[in-house]
This record gives C-alpha cells, sequence and structure tokens, in this order.
RNA sequence: GCGUCGGUGGUAGAGUGGUCAAUUACAACAGACUGUAAAUCUGUCGCCCAUUGGGCUACGCAGGUUCGAAUCCUGCCCGGCGCA
C-alpha cells in the first residue's frame, strides 16, 4: 500500500475533469483544491491554526529555501516540515527546480513566468534585462548532474542533484516530495527546451530511483514526477508520455509556458497521465486559471498569488480584484466582497483595510492574505461540488461573467 | 531696535549665473505580481496642448544688474538665533 492514493468519485462527462479524494498519510484533500504556499514553512502572514477555518486543506513547502534555512535537519529534528510549522494535514515539499529558474536565467530579471517579453513591455512590467543579470551574475548554473547554486541569502555555493533534492525532502518529511526538474524560462527556444526537458527526465529517474531506495521514506512518503516542455504542445504530450511511464505516485505540471499555451494543451498533456493518479499545477493560479486546470483534470492547485497579492494591497472579490489602498475605498464602509463568506470579509469594511494598508499596518497585508486564500480555496470548493453536482459549465460561466479585471 | 542666518514645488530638503520645471526622499495618483531573491517592484507627480515635441507660469514680494537669475544687487515682508 503506497502513502499517496487517489480515488475519482465523479467525473465531468465529456470532459478530464473530476472530483476525487487524495489520501495521504496526514489526511485526505478533497479535489479539486487549493494548496497554500509555505515556502519557509510559513504561509506568508497566516497563523498555521488559520488555515483550516479558510478552507485551505494541504500547504506546500521548499526545499531550498528550508535547506538553506533553518537547514533540513533542523525541520527533521522539529518532526517534519508539517508538523514544525504545527500544520498537521498533508504537505507537500517542491523539489527546488523552481529555484533553478528563478535563480538562474530568471535572477536580476523581472520577468513574470507567463508574459513573453512583448506583452511584458506593453503592459508595463520590468523585463529580462541582460546588463542588470549580467551584473548581478545568476545565482544558477546548470550541468547535466544537477545545479550549482549561490544562495541568496550569504552568498554561499550550494549543489543540488536530484538525489540530494530526495534526500533532504525526506529530512522534511513532506507527506508528497517531488522530482527534481528545471523550470525553464517562458521565452526559451525549442532546442534549449527539448534538452531541458531530456535532462529533466533523466532527473526524473534519478529522483525515483533515489526515493524508492530509502524504504522507510518510501513507505511514507509519496513521489510526484513533474511534465515540462515549456511552451510547445508536442515537448509537452512528450513530456507527459515520458513521466507518465515511470512508476511516480502522482504528476506535477511544470511551469513557465503562457496563459495561452496552458489554455490549449493542458488537457492534451493530461490525456497522456494515468487516470488514477493525481495531478498538479504548479504554481498556478488566478481564478480564471482554476476553471482551465479543473476543465482540463487538474486536481490540486498552489499559488503565490493569494499571499501575495495580499501582502501588496490587491484583493479578491466576486467583482474581480481590487487595489485597497487606491484612493477610491477611503470612505467605502461596505465589506471587501460582499458575496464572500470569510471571517475577514463578515468583520471588516473596505475603508479600514483601506487604513490599515495606507498606515503601513502589518495587520492589513495579514487580513488581506487570509481573504484572498479564503477566496482561492472556497472557489476551488465550489468547482469541486460543480463537477459533482454536473454543473460545471454553468457556474464557471456565472463566475466569469461576475469577475471582470 | 541692532546684528546674523534663512525663506525652493503637498512636506522635508538639494541646487548657489546658463545643460533647472528644478537632484533626492517622503506623501499623493495609478499599475504589476502565477512551483515566493517579493510586507516587493514599476510608472506618473507645476499648468495647457502634443507622437518625438511645444507653449505658459514658477524658487517669499517688488525692483535692478546681465545676452541669460532659484542662483548676484537694493528695498520690503516673514521666520530662527544672538545682543539690547
Amino acid at each position: 500500500m503506497r502513502p499517496i492514493s487517489y480515488t475519482i468519485e465523479k467525473e465531468l462527462p465529456g470532459s478530464l475533469a473530476r472530483a476525487g479524494i487524495l489520501k495521504t498519510p496526514h489526511g485526505e484533500i478533497q479535489t479539486p483544491a487549493f494548496i497554500a504556499v509555505a515556502t519557509k514553512a510559513d504561509v506568508k502572514g497566516v497563523e498555521a491554526a488559520r488555515l483550516a477555518d479558510l478552507g485551505v486543506q494541504g500547504i506546500i513547502a521548499n526545499t531550498y529555501h528550508l535547506y538553506l534555512s533553518p537547514g533540513e535537519k533542523i525541520v527533521e529534528k522539529g518532526g517534519g516540515v508539517g508538523k514544525f510549522m504545527t500544520w498537521e494535514r498533508p504537505t507537500m515539499t517542491d523539489s527546488g527546480g523552481f529555484q533553478v529558474f528563478s535563480l538562474g536565467v530568471g535572477f536580476g530579471k523581472k520577468l513574470s513566468k507567463f508574459l513573453p517579453e512583448e506583452a511584458a513591455r506593453e503592459s508595463g512590467v520590468a523585463i529580462f534585462d541582460e546588463d542588470l543579470a549580467t551584473s548581478h551574475g545568476k545565482l544558477a548554473v546548470i550541468d547535466e548532474e544537477g545545479v550549482s547554486f549561490t544562495s541568496h541569502v550569504d552568498g554561499s555555493l550550494h549543489r543540488f542533484t536530484p538525489e540530494r533534492s530526495i534526500e533532504i525532502q525526506h529530512a522534511l518529511g513532506a507527506d508528497i516530495i517531488y522530482a527534481f526538474d528545471e523550470c525553464t524560462a517562458p521565452n526559451a527556444e525549442y532546442e534549449y527546451q527539448k534538452e531541458a526537458m531530456d535532462r529533466t527526465h533523466r532527473w526524473a529517474e534519478r529522483s525515483l530511483r533515489a526515493h524508492r531506495q530509502n524504504i522507510d521514506m518510501n513507505a511514507k512518503q509519496g513521489i510526484y514526477g513533474i511534465v515540462q516542455g515549456g511552451r510547445f504542445a508536442d515537448l509537452r504530450i512528450e513530456s507527459a508520455r515520458e513521466i507518465a511511464s515511470m512508476d511516480f505516485d502522482g504528476f506535477g505540471i511544470g511551469g513557465s509556458f503562457s496563459k495561452h499555451d496552458l489554455l490549449g494543451i493542458l488537457d492534451k498533456v493530461n490525456a497522456e497521465l494515468p487516470k488514477d493518479k493525481p495531478r498538479h499545477l504548479l504554481g498556478i493560479g488566478e481564478p480564471e486559471d482554476l476553471f482551465i486546470g479543473a476543465a482540463a483534470g487538474i486536481d490540486t492547485f498552489d499559488c503565490v498569488l493569494p499571499t501575495r497579492n495580499g501582502r501588496t494591497g490587491g484583493l479578491y472579490t466576486h467583482r474581480g480584484k481590487i487595489q485597497i489602498p487606491n484612493a477610491e475605498f477611503k470612505e467605502d464602509q461596505t465589506s471587501i466582497d460582499p458575496e464572500c463568506s470569510c471571517l475577514v470579509c463578515a468583520r471588516y469594511t473596505k475603508s479600514y483595510l483601506h487604513h490599515l494598508f495606507r498606515a503601513g499596518e502589518m495587520l492589513g497585508p495579514i487580513l488581506a492574505s487570509q481573504h484572498n486564500l479564503y477566496f482561492l480555496a472556497d472557489l476551488t470548493r465550489r468547482i469541486r461540488n460543480a463537477i459533482i453536482d454536473g454543473t460545471f459549465e454553468k457556474f464557471r460561466d456565472a463566475f466569469l461573467a461576475g469577475y471582470k479585471h
């Protein structure tokens, strides 16, 4: 009996969408579900004790960050990432593969994972700047065996290989761990993307082997393989087939493709994956993305946006995202989102949140993060219910009609 | 009253003859953020048109010197400090 199992509860006829139950040693996750990001063993701004009330069923922490600080041994002595942070429910750890991107080619470049350069330039987002990147130097360099990192904290040198990532993830002790992969830049050329994908496949085999060899941890943790291939459909499909052929307990769809590409190929990717295993869409997304993902058969999502947006004043509402520090909310005595039933909305006005942000009070980002987390967790829960009821499309259309940018 | 230092854009505070509509910070007004180098970053920020660009009004007030003044001179007003 594997530590991780997935059961389909209901499928949406004519699509890949499904509702199910993901069982872990620390409890079940009713899917589709939104997993909160707890990079450094904390969901930024939110106490673990509050997470369940916000509808959060699981968290995902980060191998690279916890390895650097406090060190995986400390977390291990603390009882593993879940116990350490007092979240004794389902946990995951990302392998550090994303940092290959963010500290590698992405370093010094404000490039979004999604926006191609042109779009970024048009929308005013700062973009890749080779000069800047060069002057800072990249912090991650890739070779066949693994990745050498320069710590962003103190400049010290570190080495990650698939085996090392798995070893650290064993110490961190999450219920679900990920194969070490290479997350590529969104604008990577086909040739490089192919090369990186093939390398990620080799790393996947090594990760899997490293995990299965550890009898003890293999019995306690499940391991997901990660599909790569960037924005190229044929590579994505090839990658899905390749990763699916390996004996993973579940699958992660790795990042850096544009939204448009995501729309077009996610279902094709998932169609290549075995139905009886869980699929996680790494690092996504916005409310619209959750509908797209769920429709394509994604079971779990994670994304930094609810907490990052929340910290910086962006709040989700059923009428679209709002910037609470903006002047228009100064005297708005209505709740943040009248259609939201979270504790923050039940209690506080836009005017109050606006004031907290203007005054630089930390409670502002805290409350905003909580609301956003609830918003996405609740939306995912309702998507699940709609799949079970067979009203998915209806629910989606109704929601998106009211949700403006 | 005498002496002295100083009065710059919403605020603080640079600038001390041309490259100044005026560094910078804060405030203000927006925007961005998708496996968290992020409680962060970006843009705008005298007025009026405009696509690069142009016009106008501005550095306490009023004069003056100069081709040219926020910058020099004179007077006045206001404030800090010192002495009476």
